[in-house]
DNA sequence: CTCTGGTAACTTACCCGCGGGTCAAATCGC
DNA sequence: GCGATTTGACCCGCGGGTAAGTTACCAGAG
């Protein structure tokens, strides 16, 4: 584009920079269907910057994925220190994660992608946030199924997959359905938890933090 | 590898022995993340035989998607023939799914990756199957929620994506547990549904097809 | 039964563009 | 001037795709 020189940006806010947008290049595209070029011109700059500041393309994945990771983990074992359990701990769970989602959807899709690249760096880093959450998850889970008299940890280990899956589906029909508010993706969950589980005794979301 | 010139090897088997390799490293890989040549390679022959098989990699995608696609539309049109309703519908469809998935698992993570590519050869294909596959769930899904009192159609589009990504994980969490029979998995998936729903009145399974 | 041509099944060797990655220079703020 | 920021131009391997030749099988002709 340009002539070369500096454009006043420091370093620190080009890197958020170049993270957010390479975040939402990977989310849509997945990690091996991006290609740097690509994320260089939607950010309005040139290739070797991005290598100047991330050392590869790893390195940029790297980025994001600690970045996403970083807000996951933090929500998720937040919200599971309100003390809430079944239908209503899910429920707001969900919503403090729409929350967290609002600004930068595409943390979620990086987390999850399964184009991932397989370096060491890069697994071990997934697995070390990964484990948190679903450490957090397999807790709920445990506890539903122990109400129902099930204590089989396979059977936990599958139900937790599941519980995740749900996760992904809700987050990504929210990211389909572009017109939708986090209230109204709240609301929504409130009411299909309550057509699976059966109505809730009292309101949810009272006196939750925005 | 070795010479030049035919090994006895009948155009359509090869086709089929082609078709089952590509699948299993599409599925591994994504088809964003598979080469050709690793294909041939897996398979023991060249890569231009590929070429002259299927046209492209898109073509040969196209092949697999296709195998699988019949399959699955197959099986869930069939399975929602019998007239099942509510948890009995839902755990007999898995079960059926882990039926037709036992010799070929790679056919589900084929039709769900999401790295497919965008030509429009591959994306009208895959929606004509995948419209019937999600006719057939949001069926049942509206019911479920009609049941409670529920009729609002994004609701239960939202609710439809969250099934088939339970189905998803459930799937994909049979892949990662080879030693689960499919009997096991669908005992399984019987004790998870109650957790779930409650218990259910009747054996889901007596009088089902093997 | 053999010879011969045709065809189907294959392979080696190559082309070429794309994308990861690098170098040295250019420009700007201080 | 000096260092931080930024770039155009380049290298190179990988992977999609192709051209041309090689081998095996299978007619039918003699």
């Amino acid at each position: 584009m340009g002539k070369a020189g500096t454009k006043g940006v420091a370093r620190a806010e080009r890197e958020r920079q170049i993270v957010d947008i390479a975040g939402r290049v990977f989310a849509e595209h997945g990690y091996a269907g991006t290609s740097l070029t690509a994320v260089a011109a939607q950010a309005g700059i040139s290739k070797p910057l991005i290598y100047s500041y991330f050392g590869s393309k790893e390195g940029l994945f790297a980025a994001c994925l600690s970045t996403a990771g970083e807000v996951l983990v933090e929500v998720i074992e937040r919200t599971a220190g309100l003390g809430l359990v079944g239908q209503q701990r899910a429920v707001v769970t969900l919503d403090q994660f729409f929350a967290a989602l609002e600004p930068r959807p595409w943390m979620w899709r990086v987390f999850r992608d399964p184009t991932m690249p397989a370096a060491p760096e890069i697994t071990e880093r997934h697995a070390r946030y990964a484990r948190r959450m679903h450490a957090v998850g397999a807790e709920g889970v445990r506890e539903l199924l122990h109400l129902a008299g099930n204590d089989d940890p396979l059977d936990s280990s599958a139900m937790t997959a599941a519980w995740v899956n749900v996760f992904d589906a809700l987050v990504n029909w929210w990211i389909d359905h572009p017109g939708e508010s986090r209230a109204s993706m709240t609301a929504r969950t409130v009411r299909l938890s309550a057509a699976v589980f059966g109505p809730m005794e009292s309101d949810p979301l009272a006196d939750q933090p925005g």
